[in-house]
DNA sequence: TAATATTACGTATTACGTAAAGATT
DNA sequence: AATCTTTACGTAATACGTAATATTA
């Protein structure tokens, strides 16, 4: 069982169509077509019935549906919470510029980084001979 | 983000140690490292601080072992939980066998079908002649 | 030197797309 | 004929293992 298949028979699931799943996807049908297969094989029994209109899920697809939604949504959420974590940077910067150049570039980039940063601390020193 | 790249992860995170974590997953150390590092590169992030002695969680990857944790319990129900609609055969099944035969081998097989598929009601016909 | 993780690289698996076939209306 | 799914098959992506290379104690 592997992510993208759950994607794909959640697909099929909402469309009742292998086709118009294969484009919400974005995947060959033909592929598509395969994945599910695997799937249903590994799990042991069919998912859908394919019958001549649409396609229905099985009891077993019914009950497997929502936990395939809940792993996706967990997915998802995983994603996003790292996410969150990305910017969270924190302590303290100290950086050294030239003189004559500081005050015209680095305002708006320290404002830049404050934003994305709040939790680092910025120093920023002109004259570095000072600190020798 | 694939499943079995949230297995190896989590066991990582549980051994500590990246050599353990392979062993238990039952896979090539280094494979094992790959994976981890794709992980991290789609997440954008690392999920582990390489120390020298040990493998420690960064802040995502605490955070992300939880969810990872909730995503492979979600997958083993979901296994769970179609096994339970397999054996689930319900209906009627007519069985034609020699006579001779039936009485001697019947019994036990029956006896095991019934218990598998509770809902299946079953007749055993042994001179089919009388059906025609 | 020992223990551990990463990089390099060739191989085997496999997911994919295109084309053809089957099935149903 | 038209619509939809599956089968067949070659290709491309990729997960894997082995071997070599850091890195640290």
């Amino acid at each position: 069982m592997e992510i993208h298949q759950l994607r794909y028979f959640v697909a099929v699931a909402e469309e009742g169509n292998f086709s118009r799943a294969a484009e919400k996807v974005r995947v060959a049908q033909p592929s598509l077509s395969q994945q599910i297969q695997k799937l249903e094989a590994e799990l042991g029994q069919p998912l859908f019935d394919r019958l001549p209109r649409t396609v229905l899920l099985t009891d077993a697809g019914k009950r497997f549906q929502e936990f395939a939604q809940r792993i996706l949504a967990g997915v998802a959420d995983a994603q996003r919470c790292v996410d969150e974590c990305k910017g969270e940077a924190v302590g303290r910067l100290v950086l050294g510029a030239i003189p004559t150049i500081a005050p015209y570039l680095l305002p708006r980039l320290l404002q830049q980084f404050q934003h994305k940063h709040p939790k680092v601390s910025i120093e920023v020193i002109e004259d570095v001979t000072e600190n020798l």
